[in-house]
DNA sequence: CGGAATCATAGATTTTTTTTATATCTTTGG
DNA sequence: CCAAAGATATAAAAAAAATCTATGATTCCG
């Protein structure tokens, strides 16, 4: 039994079938199935059911790829340890960055970052906040970039930067006028929020109803930031955005975004790892590409 | 990073010289010497400081054997929870015995065991309460056999039969005319105790002090039951010895052993592993063999 | 039924591991 | 201080293992 054969098992379980795990794993499938095969002859058990499509784990095999997941976890902390040693930027980092922030941050640190580390792999995924804290939890994700406030226990947050809220407000809205909002003469009806899931949705909801008690119902929802301004563009509405959204905010409707009255209103931009985590190394030098990034780009646009 | 190369490692790491880990890994010295020159290569660190005799691990190695040990459990689990699911009654057993067991117990079950198991490899460590409960808790040991009753959380206890204490008396004592002997009646400064650490002796000392307020201060103390009669025959003394000890008393000194009054006093003899063990169906079947055993000589003693 | 896809098998090839033999260095006893 | 013994490193040969190419068997689908 060898760390290699656990793997090839472990790719076959991902993926459910030999031929696609051979790919994954860049060797040929004939390799694979007789590594497969010098595995269970040594266990004595069958451990994938071929008949079936996608092949499946017998029994037996649930059991093994349990805990042959968690061999393989354990025996490749053994390198993230030593490169933790050594303090080495290296390695593969698979980061998580929620929706409303990584189409406005990850263009301006990512470049910088692979260039100033060059053996580190960088793997982005767009993925929800409750996505995020399942895959870190079942270490299918290393780290990622969140709005914080609300962690569970077993991860930990690093903060960032506080990212203000603006009102972007159609010129037919009522609002239009004034270059302060205040949050109280938000008319509800008129306010368009993302769709539901997204934690920014959730931040500005809780800004409202805080403010007042108010009929959280809102006339219209969308999942990216840019169709709900053109939604409100064009039916004399109006929204919220971060502040890391403004710069793509063509010239010619730079008027449409107003202050909001009092400063507090404000989301706080995390990385967010587990506790138990070692690619501390990486993950410091991803935060300081990203504070550096931020604070240039602050003179541009502020 | 193979995990041949980890088990090398760890061998130096326990035995402290590349030749004498060789032996215990069945490959000659170069062998293995070249395959920590590749792990050391792979990870970019040297783990193993050659200049020191013994050999000892640098402050790198240190980090990498400890996670090294870590993983190899997690991936030795793989086999035992594959044996486990089949049921086998196979693989290597480690089993703890406390010393006032193993002379009256082991002989009469260990010879059954292996015959009825054959591909059970036992091992059987005399030792100490505590130090089986140690070495339990780092993995060192399987299972023991102990006289249960207050073992830590993380260990759990199978009972296996109540051994009953006798008192052996020196016919020279005042208390060898009775046939019953009250633990009242007992003069602790006639009364000979194992040595310190030994359970047996806690046991008897609660057993004596609970019955009335006493000095527990002995005459004398030794480390093994058979020595302690001897000294009782010689001195007039007494000593109180367990019921599996009674078939190694010979005929002539037969009328030497008394009842207890009240026939509470005795102690449990149990299993004991750790709670998140995999060895169950090996222990099932050890449990058996003694159980079997134990029923057939009590028709012959008691 | 024929073609495509999937996994198994066989033999050749390459890679890796192990062994044997030997060199280097350190330690120890005379 | 030197020689012998002990321990690890190195190099080349041998053995073992993993991989690849080619092909066969089976199943699925149109």
């Amino acid at each position: 039994m060898t760390i290699i054969q656990l793997e090839y098992l472990l790719a076959v379980a991902n993926c459910g079938s030999f031929s696609a795990a051979s790919e994954l794993c860049f060797v040929t499938q004939p390799s694979l199935s007789m590594q497969i095969k010098n595995l269970e002859e040594e266990l004595g058990v069958i451990l994938l059911d071929r008949s079936k499509k996608p092949v499946i784990a017998t029994d037996a095999g649930e059991v093994v790829i349990k805990n042959a997941r968690e061999a393989i976890k354990a025996y490749n902390y053994i390198k993230e340890s030593v490169a933790e040693l050594k303090g080495e930027i290296a390695g593969h980092l698979r980061l998580g960055v929620i929706p409303t922030i990584s189409p406005y941050l990850l263009h301006r640190f990512v470049p910088d970052f692979l260039e100033q580390h060059p053996k580190v792999e960088l793997e982005v995924r767009e993925m929800k906040t409750s996505d995020i804290f399942k895959a870190l939890g079942r270490d299918s994700l290393d780290a990622a970039i969140i709005a914080g406030g609300m962690c569970p226990d077993d991860i930990a947050e690093q903060e960032l930067f506080n990212d203000r809220f603006y009102a972007y407000v159609s010129p037919m809205n009522d609002l239009y006028e004034r270059s302060n909002i205040r949050i109280e003469d938000i008319d509800m009806k008129k306010l368009l929020l993302l769709s539901d899931g997204h934690c920014l949705r959730d931040q500005i909801l809780e800004l409202c109803t805080a403010r007042r008690a108010v009929n959280p119902s809102c006339s219209f929802e969308s999942g990216s930031l840019d169709t709900l301004m053109r939604i409100a563009d064009s039916t004399g509405g109006m929204t919220i955005i971060p502040e890391m959204a403004l710069p793509f905010i063509p010239e010619s409707r730079k008027e449409q975004v107003k202050n909001l009255a009092k400063g507090v209103a404000s989301r706080k931009i995390t990385i967010a790892v587990r506790r138990t985590y070692v690619k501390s190394s990486i993950i410091g030098a991803l935060k300081e590409s990203i504070m550096e990034c931020v604070s240039a780009a602050q003179n541009m646009y502020v």
